[in-house]
DNA sequence: GTGGTCTAGACCACA
DNA sequence: GTGGTCTAGACCACG
C-alpha cells in the first residue's frame, strides 16, 4: 500500500481522505479490517499516535468502527464514506473558487486556466 | 477601502493577496504611497504587527518597498505583482488539483463539478 | 549553547547569522532536527515570538524547513547555508567599503586601519 | 553639490558624515557660511526637516554653529570635525570587524577578501 | 506622523 | 510536546 503522503501538508486529514477513497471506491468493502494503526503507521511512515487520531475521527464520521482488542473495521454503510468525499470534494472546490474570486478571476477563466494547465 | 477579511484564514497571505490584486490590476500605480501599516490596520480590524508582517513578505518579493519614517511604495516595476498574482493562481490551482486527484476526480470531473456548482 | 546575542542591535538577523555559521561550518548537519523555537527562545533570553521569525527566515532561503508539530531540520542542500554565508559576508564587506569610501578612505587606507586595530 | 545620498539609508547621519568629510578635507574651511537649510533640503531632495535635525546634531558635536537668522558656520575648531569622522571610521571599523568575526572570520581572512574584492 | 523591532501572552491544529 | 498565527502594547530612530 502506498499511501505516497505530502509532509509538507497536515498528516492527519490526508489519511482520513485516502481511507475514505479507497472505501468509496471499493478497493475495501464493508465489513473490512483495515490495517492495524502499527502497521499503517510503519507502512506510511508516520508516528502511530497520528494514525490512531486519523482513524478516530472517521469514527466519529462513521466511516469505520473499532472492536476491542481486535481492530477496525469498514462501517457497514459504505454511502457514508461516499457522503464524506463528496462533501470533501464541495468544500476544497469552494475554497478554490473563493480563493480565485479574490484573485480577480471569475468562472469562466478559471476553468480556461485549468483546461490550459498542462496536468494528469 | 473594504479589505472583507475571512477572520476563519491566515490573515497575512489576505492581505497580499488583497494589495497585489489591486496594483496588477492598475488600482494603485507604481510609486503610489500605500495607507501606513496603522490606518490598514485599523481599516481591516487587525494589528498593526500583521499588517507590517504583509508588507515586508511583500518588499521581499519586490512588490513594494519602504521608505524609513515615511510609508511604504508601490515598486516602480509593477510587473512583479503580476507575476506574483499568476504564480499564486498557478499554485493554488495546481494545490487544487492535486487535491481532487487524490480524491479520485480527473480533470475532466473537475471542470463539471466546478460547472455546476452555483456560483458567482 | 552559548548564543551571545547583542541586544543593541536587532535579534532575527543575529540568530540567522549564527546558525548559517553553525551549518555552513558542519557543527550542524543536514537533516538535523534544530532546538524548538521556545527551547532557543529561553536559551537566548529573548521571545519565541522572535525566534520564530529568525527561523521562517532562514527557511524561506531554503536553509532550513519545518514539519508541523515536529519541530525545523537543517535543509538537505547544506551548500544553501554556505552560499548564504558568503552573500552576508560579501554584502557587509561592501557596505563597509561604501562607508569608507565615502568618509574619503581608499582600500589602502582602509587596509592600513585594520591592520593597525588592536584586534582578535 | 552632489549629495549622492542613499535614500534606502538613514538620511539624517548619512548627511551629517558628509558634512564632516567637506570640513576636513578642507573643501569647507572655517568661519564658512554652510548653504542654508532649504537650499540643501531642495539639492538633495529630502525634507528641510532632516536637514535642519542633521545640523542640530553637527552643532551639538561642535562641528558647526548657527548665527540667528543668519544660517550656519562652520566652527573655527576645524579639528573637531576631524575627531568626528575619525571616531565615525573606527566605530564602523569595529563594528565591521565585530560582523565578521561572528560569521567565522579572522582578520587575516578579512583583509584578503578586501583586497581580492573588485572595487574603487 | 512613519516604519522597525521586540516583549508578553494567547489560541489553534498537528504529531 | 511542536510550529503557526494573531493580539496588545511598548520603544526607538527617522522624516
Amino acid at each position: 500500500m502506498n499511501w505516497s503522503l505530502d509532509k509538507k501538508r497536515p498528516i492527519c486529514p490526508q489519511i482520513c481522505e485516502k481511507l475514505c477513497v479507497l472505501i468509496a471506491s471499493g478497493e475495501i468493502s464493508a465489513g473490512d479490517r483495515l490495517m492495524s494503526v502499527r502497521d499503517v503507521a510503519l507502512n506510511a511512515g508516520v508516528t502511530p499516535n497520528t494514525v490512531q487520531k486519523s482513524f478516530e475521527q472517521l469514527e466519529q464520521q462513521g466511516v469505520i468502527y473499532s472492536k476491542r482488542g481486535s481492530g477496525w473495521y469498514v462501517s457497514d454503510n459504505v454511502a457514508i464514506a461516499k457522503e464524506t468525499l463528496d462533501r470533501l470534494i464541495h468544500t476544497k472546490t469552494v475554497n478554490y473558487l473563493n480563493d480565485m474570486q479574490s484573485l480577480g478571476l471569475d468562472k469562466k477563466e478559471i476553468i480556461s486556466i485549468i483546461k490550459e494547465l498542462r496536468y494528469e
